[in-house]
DNA sequence: CGCACTTTTGAGGGTTTTCAAGTGCCGTGG
DNA sequence: CCACGGCACTTGAAAACCCTCAAAAGTGCG
């Protein structure tokens, strides 16, 4: 399947918009596309695990458009915690409120080595104002993103800690075969975070789930025995 | 004041912007400047205190613009608790998700008489394809949405039920004068609802702030002392 | 005035947090 | 090669917080 892939595609266009998560959703902003056919200035930034896209506060000046691998978006609280807002996957846009606000409200932070697109915000609207369809692609994908964030306030807001780490990790091993060992890309205090709970809560649930023989543990290492 | 704004708007056009939350905010959607210029078709939608603009599951079809009066946004659980999601006030956009799902996800219900346009979602596609300038403008009203979502995660995954109240109250208050009476728009289930709290635990927080006399409360009533 | 609905208030119990100690894993350096 | 330290993870006990259930009091409206 690969190799048709690559005979098929002797656009350099037309491979770059099937390799790439941004494109192939219909979003092919000015800066972006610039980068992905290889000519420079190249916003892309390749990040390793703990590298961060932008820090809370910070001047907000760029679109980060994930090209590959995953990154977690998160606030830190007064007291020092930290709440993790979303799990960001390839094709997912971070950073939005560049376009309504001087500053970044969320730190963005890779959780293993991922590849972004940094599109400076200007770019973005001047892209806008020229090429209307490009309004109807970053409409969708915000509408995407309201609905996912929608989503994790449910989880937030009225579910017990069991169905919360059922949920995340339902959705972390939904990609692999049952029976699959898969690596999780979060640490147990990481998974806290994002679901609102303690450190020990997430740990001893996770055992429990193993105890009862839904999962199979080793460290950060899981694989799903029985649908979660 | 408002009679000053009827002499210097002698132009329609200027008077409904001057007037519209919506296009305050810069988005002028075909249909909704259509109605707010009194010609037909009239998306405009009256609402008195409970009737719904859309259940969740309904086909989405229609993007709603809040003209007037307070609204909320809620889903309802399997179990038959509901979730609040948010309060929508004049100039906020509900139903976002009509732009990439079938079917809405959330019930809109006015909590007063209220006054909304209901925008068909082609009519909106058909506008970002036509006027790029709308684009931008739409994707700045999603971006801002997305910023009040975040905030509303960090209310539900990180604050003690105190500090939840503590901050519905003070946005509900932050248009008054200290000192001045005001009915609150919800009621104390429905506060509960949209902070993921318990009736009771809502009502015994409030008579709380009464007893240390940060606030004085007549049933929904209130009124408040010292800056909460 | 009475009915329906909302709000207050109490007691008891369950879930989750906090704090703290212990275990296992892994890379570094002796 | 093994000892060491750091880090992530596990586990326990007590306490805090909030929920559930239930009854009584208050409010608004016909």
């Amino acid at each position: 399947m690969r190799s048709r892939l690559a005979l098929v595609a002797s656009d350099p266009l037309d491979s770059v918009a099937s390799g790439c998560p941004v494109r192939m959703r219909g979003l092919e902003l000015q800066s972006i596309c610039r980068a992905c056919h290889g000519l420079p200035p190249l916003p892309q930034r390749r990040l390793a695990r703990k590298d961060t896209l932008c820090f809370e506060g910070d001047p907000a000046d760029r679109l980060f458009a994930i090209i590959e691998g995953h990154l977690k978006e998160e606030r830190v609280l007064e007291d020092g915690r930290t709440l993790g807002i979303r799990l960001l996957q390839p094709g997912d846009l971070a950073g939005a409120e560049a376009l309504v606000t001087s500053s970044y409200q969320c730190t963005v932070q890779a959780l293993g080595s991922a590849r972004v697109c940094a599109v400076p915000v200007n770019a973005v609207e001047e892209q806008l104002r020229s090429r209307a369809a490009q309004g109807l692609a970053l409409v969708r994908a915000f509408s995407q993103q309201i609905v996912e964030l929608r989503d994790a306030m449910i989880l937030l807001g009225s579910m017990s800690a069991e169905e919360r780490i059922r949920i995340v990790l339902r959705q972390l091993t939904s990609t692999h075969a049952r029976g699959a060992w898969l690596r999780l890309p979060l640490s147990r205090q990481e998974l806290a975070d994002l679901l609102g709970l303690a450190l020990g809560t997430v740990s001893r649930t996770v055992q429990r789930f193993a105890r009862d023989g839904d999962i199979e543990l080793s460290g950060r290492n899981i694989r799903v025995l029985r649908p979660l």
